[in-house]
DNA sequence: TATAAAAGTTAGGCAAGACTAACAAAATAA
DNA sequence: TTATTTTGTTAGTCTTGCCTAACTTTTATA
């Protein structure tokens, strides 16, 4: 059996790993402050996840996710997107107000019950912040997609994803009238600091580098 | 903030007070028995509960929910039976499979949700085994029902609720073909053990007394 | 009403998952 | 290449929720 806090783990670390980085091994202090926990907490549940065979990792080296912990994280990924694109497209949840809740639903133990949710919103390929859902064997679509920091000056693009899920973060995109699959011209770049001059909806607005960065369009 | 494991002491409790015996308080052992834990720890989780104001007892008396703990209760039994219902519902799951997953749904914490699961189930009153879903105030609507056992000789009444919730129970009901609104047809009853011949869908059975208690009926 | 049975309580312990404080190893910089 | 900073580890402690074993109170029965 595997805890709740043990798959909060295991999602982390694919995170860290298959996720935001392109890598596939992370350390302890880095999984420390994902999850907001001390390092030394880390230590003790690694322990626990080798001894289970769902990550390996020696003393001072890098932590890295077996086939099998891999899987379960994937598992918990998919459920989680899941969840999301039922609140959002059913429950009439908002962006910013899926993820809370998904972490809670994500934890729900029912084979039967990912299956049909999945035919009931008619096998979604992505969730409401435009990330992949894994299928029901654990494989994950590569999205071609860059950040709105690399788009060229004068091209148009469309909001696909969002990197950054914070509900400030969510509510400032909301509120410049994004929503998935709007479109963003790009006017203008300063360059001394990256940011970025954009068009929405006949609106201007300018936004930093770091915002570009955390947006992903096609 | 309420834990999980309290809210499963609240909910039993409830159970055993307002919901099985038409009395207002419970004994310690009577609820270990119930939640299937010793005395013991019975004994320590109370005083938690009674630390917050959630049930009053004292030393070798018997425990009563508060008000707060009453309606904290009452919450978390709306909500499975919410779930009991979207899962039936929604999810094509049957009568027997609801009870397992929902018990782990009733923890999920977002008002939000609860308030959309009702709408999107169009205000449903009663859950799949046919007990009542309280409403968002708590209040409980109490159904005219008796329990096959009583029904005279002769009559004909409806299935409306189940009591005993356990799986082979419910997959017994199933093999006879009885479903909720199932019309039953009271044949005769002996008299020395209080077995019933019953009458579903032109076919006849003999079951026990205690089966016919376990049957609700209009 | 004395006594046995049932019901309830206490003390002490254990596992999970977190923490702090002190320490050890590795990586980086001088 | 030594010194310093960063990273990772260990030991000991805390809380939650459970346990067993021993004890006390209450209730039921002879």
């Amino acid at each position: 059996m595997v805890s709740q806090t043990e798959e909060n783990y295991l999602k982390a670390l694919f995170h860290l790993t298959y996720e935001i980085g392109q890598k596939t091994e992370a350390g302890t202090n880095e999984l420390a402050e994902f999850l907001e926990v001390k390092p030394a907490s880390v230590n003790d549940m690694l322990k626990k996840l080798k001894e289970k065979d769902l990550v390996s990792y020696e003393k001072y080296g890098k932590i890295t996710l077996t086939k099998k912990g891999k899987d379960i994280a994937v598992e918990i990924v998919r459920k989680h997107r899941l969840w999301e694109t039922f609140l959002y497209k059913k429950m009439d949840f908002t962006w910013d107000e899926v993820h809370e809740v998904a972490e809670q639903l994500e934890h729900i133990k029912s084979q039967k019950l990912v299956k049909q949710l999945e035919i009931f919103l008619d096998f979604p390929e992505i969730d409401p912040h435009g990330d992949p859902i894994p299928n029901e064997k654990g494989e994950i679509k590569k999205l071609a997609r860059i950040s709105l920091s690399e788009v060229n000056v004068g091209n148009v693009c469309r909001l696909v994803a969002v990197k950054d899920g914070s509900v400030a973060f969510l509510q400032y995109v909301a509120k410049l009238g994004l929503d998935l699959n709007s479109k963003i011209k790009v006017i203008s770049r300063l360059e001394f600091d990256g940011s970025i001059e954009i068009e929405v909806n006949n609106q201007r607005y300018t936004v930093s580098q770091k915002f570009g960065n955390n947006l992903f369009v096609v």
